[in-house]
DNA sequence: CGGATATTTGACCGATTGGTAAACATTACA
DNA sequence: TGTAATGTTTACCAATCGGTCAAATATCCG
């Protein structure tokens, strides 16, 4: 007889390491594409290749396959952001980190929307994250750029709403990308509308903070 | 006995009237908080304060009220942007299409969100309106913006790239609006934070377009 | 091998889903 | 006022939901 899944975590064997990264693939699929309460199991279960049943005996609730899910891809996440360097070359800073949020979202759509989805719904499984261990992180980069500005090195502004606007901009190009595709046309069906993107996102930032420009 | 719903458009009363503007606003509630497929009848039809089958007197399927509510908001919705005017100053128009689009934001959150949940799962019921009016209108702003780079009056960019740019940041306040909250902190919980990004985002974007700006 | 443990499945559960049927209530209007 | 059309509700339906259970099967290890 099965062992009670609460034991489960004593030992984990080959099968469940595999049997959880299929689930989690598939949960993540599911959810970004659906959100939570538009995601039903079965069709996590249909993605993952295995019975419903099987898939409830790895994660107990839907819930908790969704929490693994945001858990395991919150921290790789946020490491664009930090990886912005006090140290650094301010413009080559937010020249590449813009770079890199624009890599995430043209290599990982999917995650971009698993979290659009959760915040644009109200963050109900997420709110902690954002209060907690988002907010300090963003808090310590904020400062970064404050004191950037503050040295002259960049134009005075508002650090929190740079990171948003940095944020959105290129988030964009996962969260709405239909829409992208719809207005840019069938000609930009490839990748190259992430370089257009980028061009134009580091002149605008770029361009935007040079530290000459008075501050309307 | 009642008429067919089929024949029902041919005369509408006051009561017809009434209640399916109360039925679009709580569908307007339900939908942008939870999305198509997260949304239920029952909950719209507790928010309207009708019974369900009521409300299926009105609107046959949810998505008929879906389309509905679309069909309504998305005139409104595209109204800034189609206001953006040729003949105008371009620093004066872009200032005030970022900050109308704030403004929207900041007013019409639900709107906002009921577009972000459609076009963030895939965009299944506006496709055609994406690909259609909203492509044209796009294209010719994007004429508008075009010119103005061409004759020096704004620095060359990719004029659809602006837009999305535009889109992007002044919409994060509505459909991330959890987010923003989280990581601004308590003390932002009025609704200065529009005023410090309508600040933030002017000087980005007319900064970022000023001409004499050599293109990175 | 063999038995213990771990995994998988089919059958099933109560609750909720979108939607219907028909009886009942109200309104508009001649 | 009467009656036909409009509007509302109760009771209900089949399908799907998240989740359970026990039996069947596969794997591990001495």
């Amino acid at each position: 007889m099965a062992i009670p899944r609460a034991a489960k975590t004593l030992r984990r064997t080959r099968i469940q390491e595999e049997k959880e990264e299929q689930i989690l693939e598939a949960a993540l699929d599911v959810f970004s594409a659906r959100g939570f309460r538009g995601s039903t199991i079965d069709q996590i279960a249909e993605v993952a290749g295995m019975s419903k049943p099987n898939l409830l005996y790895y994660f107990r609730t839907k819930e908790a396959m969704h929490r693994a899910l945001i858990d395991r891809v919150l921290y790789t996440w946020l490491e664009p952001l930090r990886a912005f360097d006090a140290e650094g070359n301010p413009e080559e800073e937010i020249r590449s980190y813009i770079r890199r949020k624009l890599e995430m979202a043209r290599d990982f759509p999917r995650e971009s929307r698993l979290f659009a989805n959760e915040v644009l719904q109200g963050a109900p499984h997420i709110e902690d994250e954002l209060k907690g261990p988002l907010k300090q992180l963003v808090d310590e980069k904020a400062e970064v750029i404050r004191a950037w500005a503050k040295s002259g090195k960049i134009a005075e502004c508002d650090p929190y709403h740079l990171i948003f606007s940095i944020w959105s901009t290129t988030q964009h190009y996962a969260d709405f990308d239909v829409q992208v595709r719809a207005v840019l046309g069938q000609e930009h069906a490839g990748d190259g509308r992430f370089e257009d993107a980028a061009r134009f996102l580091e002149q605008l930032f770029i361009g935007g903070l040079r530290p000459d420009t008075p501050a309307t």
